[in-house]
DNA sequence: CGTGCATTAGTCGCC
DNA sequence: CTAATGCACG
C-alpha cells in the first residue's frame, strides 16, 4: 500500500530544493507533462478570471502549483504572485512544491493564509488605520474573554445572552462586514440590540488594547483597500496574479477582500485588474457554521462575468467503487453543479457495511477489522483512519482500542496552543510586548496565584474606567496606593506584580524570546508551582511549557542564522509552528513586514497567533490508527477508511434533520468522508446508541440508503425479527426540545437488505395533509401548512399560532394528534 | 471579621 | 464551566 500522503515529506525535499535553486526557470512546456487535458487548461489559461472546480482527489494542488510555476516560467515575477490558502500547512506545502518546480526565487511570492496576508498588509499600513504596529491579535478565546467582561459590565443576563452566543453573532456581523453602527440600526429584536451594543463596546475595547481579533484582520484590510484607493492601487499594481485555494470555504468578507485586491476594472491611473484564479469544490463546503458561504463559488461566474470555468473530474485517489458511492450520495443535493468523479484505477474492493447492535459492538467490529487487515498485511496502522461525526463518539473506540492494544491517536482534542499553560505563558509575552493588551494582562494578573482576587481586579477595572486610563495604568496607580478602595494586602500584591512585570520587561529588551520565556516561567513561580504539584496533569503541563521554550529557541535560531530548524525530537505541534514560523521561508525581498529586525518578540507572537489558528493537523503518526471527526478529515486521505455512526440523528446530525440547507451540508460532509478513502471503505451504524445516558434507537442514515446497494457488501445486517420496539425512550425531561428531536427517538430502525421503505411504513403514526388541524402536547393547536416526504421521512410544517411554525417528523412518538 | 482561595456540585452537551 | 460552600490569612 502506498503512503498516506502523496506529498513529499519535509526532510526528503530539502535536497531537491537546493538543487533547483541554482537552475534557471524550467521550460514552460515541461510543466505540462503528466497533466490531463483539463488540468493543462487550468494551468495555461490566461486573460480572464478562472474558476477551477476541483473534485476530491482531482489533483488540485498540482494544478495550483503548476499554474504558478507556469506563470513564473512565462515571465511573471515571483513578487507579483499572491496565493491564499486556509491553513498554514497548505501554504507551506504549496510554496515548497513551487520551489521544487522553479527554485528558490519562488520564496519571494506571498503564499499565505488569508489571515497572515492581512496581518502583513496591516502591519505595513497600520498608520493609515490609526493602529500601532505592535498590535496584538486576539484569537477566539481572547475575544470571548473580552466579551464576557463587557457583558458583565453591561449587566447582561448571562443566561439569556451567553458570551459564546454574543461572540458568534459579533463574528458573523464582521464576516458580513457590518460595523457596530449598522448592526444597531438593523437590530430588530432584543438579542440583536444587545449584540450591537456589546459589539460597539467590544470594538472600542479592542482599540484601547491595541488589538485586533481574527475577523478584524480581514475586515480592516477590506476597509483599508476600500477607503484608501492609493493603497489599493499599490497592491493591485504589485500583485498581478491572485490565486485562492479552497474557495468554497471563503466567507463574505474574504470574498470582498479578494475582489478589492484583484479589482473589477482599471484604476484611475489605469492599473488593470489582476488575474484571478480560484480553486474549490462546492461539494466540499462544510464550514457554513463558521461563516463560509458556498455562494461565493456557486456565483463566481456571476461575480466575474468573463470567467472561464474548468471542471476537474478525474480522480487520482480512490477506486471507482468509492467514487460511485460518493457521486450517488452528493447527487441528492439540490441546485448543484453536476460533477461526476471517475477513476481509471478500476473498481477495487466493495464497500463493507456493518450494522451493529450498539456503539460498543460497532467499535469492536472496527477494531476487529483493523486487527485483521494489519495481521494479513493488507494495511499498516498508519494506513487506517476512523471517522465519526462528533468528537464524543471517539470515546468508545478508544476504550476498545486500549483493551485490544491497538495503537491509535485521536486528532482533535485540545490543541497545543489552546492549552491553559501555553496560553498563560504567551499572555505574559504579549503583555511584555504590548502593555495595553488588557485581555492578556487580566489573564495573568493572578496566575500563578499571588493574592489578587476578583474583587481587587474589579476595583482596578472600575478605577481604570473612571479615570479613563488603561488597565495597566490603573494597576500602576493601585500599586502606588492611589486607589482608595483597595486594602493593603491587595495593594501589596499588585505592587509585587507590577514590579515583576517591570523586571521581566527589562529582561525582554536584552534577551531573545526563549530566554524571556524562561525568565517568565522562573520569576513568576509558574514552573515552581507545577514542579511542586504531584498531579500527573501538571507534569504534562511542564512538558508543554518546555516544548514552548523549544519552539521559541528554534524560532530565534532560524531567524538569526537563517538555518533550518532541526525540529528533530520536538512534538509535531511544535514542528508545525517552527515550519510556519521560519523566516527563511519568508520573503527575501526588499519590503518586509514592517517589523524592526531585532523585534523577535513581536515576530514570534505574531507567528504563534497565526499558526495557532490553523487546524494544525499533525503529520502522520507513527504506526497508529487515526481517529478524527469528519470535519478534521477534510483534505486528508487514507488507504482504509471507516465511516462510523451512520444513523439519522447522529449523521446527519439531529439538528440538520428538518433543515434542508443544513442537511445539504451534512451530505457534503458524507461526500468528504467517502472520498477520503483510497482503496477500502467501511460504513457502519449502530441500532442502539446511548446518548445523554439514555439508550436511543436510531434508524439508518439516509445517506446510507443513498449508496447504491450493489457497491456494498453487508457483513452484518439488522436481524429480521418483528418490527422493533418503537416506544420512545425519552422521558418527559426533554419534552421541551423541538418536536423533531423527540421524534427521533421513536424512529424504527430496519435492515438494509430488502427495500427499506416498505418496512418503515408501520412506524408512521400519522398521515396528514395541508389544512388538517392538529394538537401537539407542547405546541398546542395548529394547522398543517404543508407535508413533505413519505414513510419515515415524512414531515409536516405546522403553524402553531403564537407558538410558531414548526417542522415535525411524523413518526411514532411524536406527540401529535389529528383532530 | 472580611477577603480571597480552593473545592465542590450542577450544567450540560457543536463540528 | 459557574455558583456555592468551607478554609486560611491579614
Amino acid at each position: 500500500m502506498s503512503t498516506l500522503f502523496d506529498l513529499p515529506q519535509h526532510g526528503s525535499s530539502r535536497s531537491e530544493r537546493s538543487e533547483a535553486a541554482g537552475r534557471p526557470g524550467p521550460d514552460p512546456e515541461h510543466l505540462l507533462t503528466g497533466l490531463n487535458p483539463q488540468q493543462r487548461d487550468a494551468v495555461v489559461h490566461t486573460g480572464s478570471p478562472l474558476l477551477v472546480v476541483a473534485g476530491a482527489g482531482s489533483g488540485k494542488t498540482r494544478v495550483l502549483t503548476h499554474r504558478i510555476a507556469y506563470l513564473l516560467a512565462n515571465g511573471a515575477h515571483p513578487g507579483q504572485i499572491m496565493a491564499i490558502t486556509f491553513t498554514n500547512k497548505a501554504a507551506a506545502e504549496m510554496k515548497e512544491r513551487v520551489v521544487e518546480l522553479v527554485g528558490r526565487r519562488a520564496n519571494a511570492m506571498w503564499v499565505s493564509t488569508f489571515h497572515s496576508m492581512c496581518v502583513r498588509v496591516l502591519r505595513r499600513e497600520c498608520k493609515t488605520l490609526g493602529l500601532s504596529s505592535s498590535f496584538s491579535i486576539y484569537d477566539a478565546d481572547d475575544s470571548r474573554r473580552l466579551i464576557t467582561m463587557i457583558a458583565r459590565e453591561l449587566e447582561l443576563d448571562s443566561k439569556r445572552y451567553p458570551a459564546r452566543t454574543l461572540a458568534v453573532q459579533i463574528s458573523n456581523l464582521k464576516n458580513e462586514l457590518v460595523d457596530p453602527e449598522t448592526a444597531a440600526e438593523r437590530a430588530g429584536n432584543d438579542m440583536e440590540r444587545k449584540v450591537a451594543q456589546v459589539y460597539e463596546a467590544y470594538q472600542r475595547r479592542l482599540a484601547d488594547s491595541n488589538a485586533l481579533d481574527f475577523d478584524d484582520l480581514i475586515m480592516r484590510t477590506v476597509e483599508l483597500l476600500q477607503h484608501h484607493p492609493a493603497v489599493a492601487e499599490h497592491y493591485r499594481r504589485r500583485f498581478r496574479h491572485v490565486l485562492v485555494d479552497e474557495y468554497q470555504d471563503t466567507n463574505h468578507a474574504q470574498y470582498v477582500l479578494v475582489r478589492e485586491l484583484v479589482g473589477t476594472g482599471p484604476t484611475d491611473s489605469g492599473v488593470e485588474p489582476a488575474e484571478l484564479c480560484v480553486v474549490g469544490d462546492a461539494d466540499q463546503s462544510i464550514y457554513a457554521f463558521r461563516g463560509a458561504t458556498i455562494r461565493n463559488i456557486e456565483e463566481f461566474e456571476r461575480d466575474y462575468p468573463q470567467a472561464r470555468t474548468i471542471l476537474l473530474e478525474q480522480n487520482y485517489r480512490s477506486t471507482q467503487t468509492i467514487l460511485s458511492a460518493a457521486n450517488a450520495v452528493i447527487r441528492r443535493n439540490p441546485n448543484r453543479r453536476d460533477k461526476r468523479l471517475w477513476s481509471d484505477a478500476g473498481d477495487g474492493e466493495a464497500i463493507v457495511g456493518y450494522v451493529a447492535d450498539n456503539e460498543h459492538d460497532e467499535a469492536a467490529f472496527v477494531a476487529g477489522e483493523i486487527d485483521r487487515l494489519v495481521d494479513d498485511g493488507t494495511a499498516t496502522f498508519n494506513d487506517i483512519a476512523v471517522f465519526y461525526r462528533t468528537n464524543n463518539q471517539s470515546r468508545v473506540f478508544e476504550e476498545v482500542f486500549i483493551r485490544l492494544g491497538l495503537p491509535y491517536r485521536v486528532v482533535g482534542g485540545v490543541r497545543f496552543y489552546e492549552r491553559r499553560e501555553v496560553r498563560d505563558a504567551l499572555a505574559y509575552l504579549r503583555v511584555l510586548d504590548n502593555p495595553d493588551d488588557t485581555v492578556s494582562l487580566r489573564r495573568i494578573l493572578n496566575v500563578p496565584k499571588r493574592g489578587i482576587g476578583d474583587r481587587a481586579e474589579a476595583v482596578v477595572a472600575a478605577h481604570a474606567d473612571q479615570e479613563r486610563i488603561s488597565f495597566a495604568s490603573a494597576l500602576r496607580q493601585a500599586a502606588a496606593g492611589k486607589v482608595d478602595a483597595l486594602n493593603t494586602r491587595a495593594r501589596r500584591a499588585i505592587a509585587g506584580f507590577v514590579d515583576l512585570l517591570d523586571e521581566l520587561r527589562s529582561v525582554a529588551v536584552e534577551s531573545d524570546v526563549a530566554e524571556v520565556l524562561e525568565q517568565v516561567l522562573e520569576r513568576t513561580g509558574y514552573r515552581a508551582e507545577l514542579d511542586a504539584s504531584d498531579d500527573p496533569q501538571d507534569a504534562t503541563r511542564l512538558e508543554n511549557l518546555t516544548e514552548l521554550v523549544t519552539v521559541a529557541r528554534e524560532f530565534t535560531e532560524a531567524r538569526g542564522g537563517g538555518a533550518e530548524p532541526t525540529g528533530g525530537e520536538a512534538e509535531p505541534s511544535a514542528e508545525a509552528v517552527v515550519a510556519a514560523a521560519t523566516p527563511a521561508a519568508e520573503d527575501a525581498e526588499e519590503e518586509t513586514l514592517g517589523l524592526p529586525a531585532d523585534d523577535s518578540l513581536s515576530a514570534f507572537l505574531e507567528r504563534v497567533s497565526l499558526v495557532a489558528d490553523a487546524d494544525s493537523l499533525p503529520e502522520s503518526g507513527d504506526g497508529v490508527v487515526t481517529l478524527m471527526t469528519l470535519h478534521t478529515a477534510k483534505g486528508l486521505e487514507f488507504p482504509v477508511v471507516f465511516l462510523t455512526g451512520w444513523e439519522d440523528g447522529v449523521f446527519p446530525h439531529m439538528r440538520a434533520l428538518g433543515e434542508p440547507a443544513e442537511q445539504a451540508e451534512e451530505r457534503r460532509l458524507a461526500y468528504v468522508g467517502i472520498t477520503r478513502a483510497r482503496q477500502q471503505l467501511y460504513v457502519s451504524r449502530a441500532l442502539m446508541r446511548s446518548a445523554w445516558g439514555q439508550p436511543m434507537t436510531n434508524p439508518a442514515s439516509r445517506f446510507l440508503t443513498e449508496i447504491p446497494e450493489e457497491l456494498v457488501q453487508w457483513r452484518r445486517v439488522e436481524p429480521e425479527r418483528a418490527a422493533p420496539q418503537v416506544r420512545s425512550t425519552w422521558g418527559g425531561r426533554r419534552a421541551d426540545r423541538t418536536g423533531s428531536d423527540s421524534a427521533q427517538a421513536g424512529l424504527a430502525a430496519h435492515g438494509m437488505r430488502s427495500t427499506p421503505a416498505k418496512g418503515w411504513k408501520d412506524a408512521v403514526a400519522i398521515k396528514l395533509a395541508a389544512g388538517d388541524r392538529v394538537t401537539h402536547d407542547k405546541y398546542g393547536l395548529g394547522t398543517v401548512l404543508s407535508t413533505e416526504g413519505e414513510g419515515p421521512r415524512a414531515t409536516a410544517t405546522i403553524d402553531f399560532g403564537s407558538a410558531g411554525t414548526v417542522k415535525l417528523m411524523l413518526i411514532g412518538s411524536v406527540p401529535l394528534t389529528k383532530l
